[in-house]
DNA sequence: TACAATTTGATTGCGTGCAATTGAATTTTG
DNA sequence: CAAAATTCAATTGCACGCAATCAAATTGTA
């Protein structure tokens, strides 16, 4: 009685544990791809956002990474002293910190160009089926947030 | 020209991004229901395998939740600080690291129980909807692992 | 039995990831 | 304007996660 449902519960765990390891194997896929280029996956997420608007603040990039500075705060510090960003203090608030590109940070996007397709074609997967899972997993994340964050809707 | 494609094969990048922010979703979501029990995430991983079998060596663990010595040794370590586990060498192969449960290990299994309903209920998905985005993404899990791992079935 | 190759776990070093705290700058409020 | 509340980044401490390396035990082979 009931065992049937305990079974049926699990899947949420299996279904944790394949998001889990799925990342870890995205990791391991682009690793080959960014580590000529200097970069770990999350300094390439950072890289993405400036290559597309190279003036951003930490907090902007904590919004849009859903990390906060005790993340991005030595991970860019990391990029500086790779030659990659520059960190700033905005003249209008200081408590801002404005992370721009340096030339080699600009010139470093040709070099990535390739890295998006390559991961395509490591996906075997058809675009449509791309975009599904991605909406079925932010529509996911939206409900997990939401459930553990006051602030959300449920 | 080959603009659109350019932004189509960018669905791989997105895809990532998806997967990545959602298992910290999960990780955040798992983290009230875990703290009471002194677990993390990982930790609770090790505990479900153990719960299930008592006995499984280091390299059975690193199997089936992918992760190496490096990432296992010193977490091991940490659930027998905590008191729940017991780590001894085999004695037919001393080779190998048996990990057990303690009396204490096998006590926290109740205390558990109710988190994976809990799980479910965050997750605001079907059972079918739960199960099927499982198969997807280990069968995504299985295509990027062969494509870096010229072990895999190309 | 010797000796090389393999298996297994431990260690080291580096880079996240996050909770909690701190401190400076800004905004709000009386 | 001055005090309180808020915002923002930095810092600290802890726990993964992985590549590379090491050491011990086992297996294979002559």
């Amino acid at each position: 009685m009931g065992k049937q449902k305990d079974e049926a519960r699990k899947l949420a765990n299996q279904l944790c544990f394949a998001v889990y390891s799925t990342a870890h194997a995205f990791n391991k896929a682009y690793k080959p791809l960014l580590d000529p280029l200097g970069l770990t996956y999350p300094q390439y997420l950072v890289m993405l956002i400036l290559w597309d608007e190279d003036e951003v603040t930490v907090k902007e990039l904590g919004h849009r990474l859903q990390l906060d500075s005790g993340t991005l705060t030595p991970l860019l510090k990391r990029l500086e002293a790779n030659g990659l960003v520059t960190r700033r203090r905005s003249e209008v608030d200081e408590r801002r910190v404005v992370v721009a590109l340096t030339a080699a940070g600009k010139a470093l996007d040709a070099k990535a160009g390739e890295v998006p397709h390559k991961l395509f074609c490591a996906t075997g997967m058809t675009l449509e089926g791309l975009n599904r899972m991605r909406e079925e997993l932010l529509a996911l994340r939206g409900e997990l947030t939401s459930s553990h964050d006051p602030g959300g809707a449920g």
